[in-house]
DNA sequence: TTATTATATCATTATATTGCGATATAGAAA
DNA sequence: TTTCTATATCGCAATATAATGATATAATAA
């Protein structure tokens, strides 16, 4: 029951919503998202702790980049039924489809300092 | 999103989700879910409206009583695939093996007053 | 009509969530 | 080392949610 709720939970907020739409579309590092999302930092932090909480994302370090991108849903069936559905549903929301035209403008190489080694 | 949003947030809830498990098993009054989950009356009312609200839930009116049972989820795709997962997921979980041997005994003839006409 | 019963709604309180700024940590470069 | 940069965590304010008792509504019975 709480592996259940940890994922309603996490996919009870437009914004981690969003997050996922965005992860379906290729990996992105924190900042990226910061950036689609015109959130805090530390905001964006939480939520995709929240999401990573719940399996349904997973994160990998890439020097001072951590990348995130959707979970296989291993972690338990709910999970795994969600993110399944998730990809084809909303595509027609508005909100989602802005996102989507916003994500090739969005790449880390133009938004962090840190350049690429 | 906004349908999307009502129906994750319907199913944050763990008092919310063993309303669903028991309407698997058959349609109940909202006196029977009262006493199955031993809340107040307005509390058992308020978690009918908001799952009645994302579509999960229907009622239908018999005399004084209102029956509560699983929606089809034709409301929404998320409604009906998550309806549908519910329908297996859970089912070892002690909390909702307790409640459905719980059930047999929840019948309104012994809870409600008023006896059927 | 009045009384009773089942359910819904309102007002309130306690708790949880969301967002932010400030701070801490970790990796890379000077 | 020190100084950046990217990310994570902490503490707080605003808002949302969950539970309750009190009240309102609707159907039935007297």
């Amino acid at each position: 029951m709480k592996t259940f709720i940890k994922v309603m939970k996490a996919l009870s907020d437009p914004s981690r919503v969003k997050i996922m739409k965005m992860l379906q579309h290729r990996e992105m590092c924190v900042c990226e998202i910061q950036a689609a999302l015109n959130f805090a930092q530390s905001t964006t932090s939480k939520h995709l702790q929240i999401l990573e909480n719940a399996g349904l994302i997973v994160s990998r370090k890439e020097g001072l980049w951590v990348n995130y991108m959707l979970s296989d849903g291993g972690e338990s069936p709910y999970a795994a039924s969600l993110i399944g559905g998730l990809r084809h549903w909303m595509d027609e929301d508005p909100e989602i489809q802005a996102l989507a035209g916003l994500l090739p403008g969005i790449r880390r190489d133009n938004i962090c300092k840190r350049q690429i080694a």
